[in-house]
DNA sequence: TAGCTAATTAACTTAATGGTGAACTATATG
DNA sequence: CATATAGTTCACCATTAAGTTAATTAGCTA
């Protein structure tokens, strides 16, 4: 019986990681430091909400913020990505193995297809 | 003003992996089939518990379902594995760049200490 | 000081998630 | 047919998540 912890780091990351809003606010950190209006400008959502969003990605380790002035800067922080792409990497050999079945499929295919011309 | 549509297949794979025991369960899969009572057998939860967690993990195309008596085994389906890979591996220059900055931060301490013992 | 801008916190609603036990479906077998 | 095994569905409960509006904090500027 495995008693697993709740609330572990990659757990978090992920959970992160599953809303399309957080995914876009990483992209746009991708091209450098942004204050919360600018973070919160390309959606159609209140502030408190982008607030709240920010909060789901800084507790995952995903953003940090400075300050300036009245500004908290935010700044993507890439460590949880790490994680996350060392998690999935393991299954690589399964996509690259169905990869293969189906290049074999497609192969095979084409073959009958050229005997069907004959 | 974007309008992100709540459930695509992405947001759906990460908030599947975003779970401790969905992700065990992947893992165990690596191995190959197994029925669900296989898969249930290391964790203390009840057998509806761990049906549900498979509706997740074959909602978000993780893993499919056979028929074989009275038995549904399971297997790991890496389709949207890759996806997140592929997601995810656009941010690796962040790390790596981090991960470099970090090397030259340590080698600069280094060097700073070898100074201090000369 | 008053007022503007940036951002967060509070209080609340609604919906989704993760768990349970009990009942049910489906298949195999004595 | 009766019973055991495999697994799902149902009805329910507690917690968390995502959004809102309104109020609040913090810092700049006239």
């Amino acid at each position: 019986m495995v008693n697993y912890m709740k609330s572990d780091p990659l757990s978090t990351a992920f959970a992160a990681l599953a809303d399309p809003t957080r995914r876009a606010m990483l992209t746009r950190l991708c091209e450098g430091e942004a204050t919360v209006n600018e973070i919160a400008a390309p959606f159609d959502l209140s502030l408190p909400a982008i607030s709240k969003h920010l909060k789901v990605l800084e507790g995952a380790g995903l953003i940090s913020r400075g300050r300036s002035a009245q500004f908290r800067p935010c700044r993507l922080e890439p460590g949880p990505l790490k994680d996350v792409a060392d998690w999935v990497e393991r299954y690589r050999r399964f996509w690259d193995e169905s990869l293969d079945r189906l290049d074999n499929y497609l192969k095979e295919i084409q073959y009958k297809e050229r005997s069907d011309d004959a």
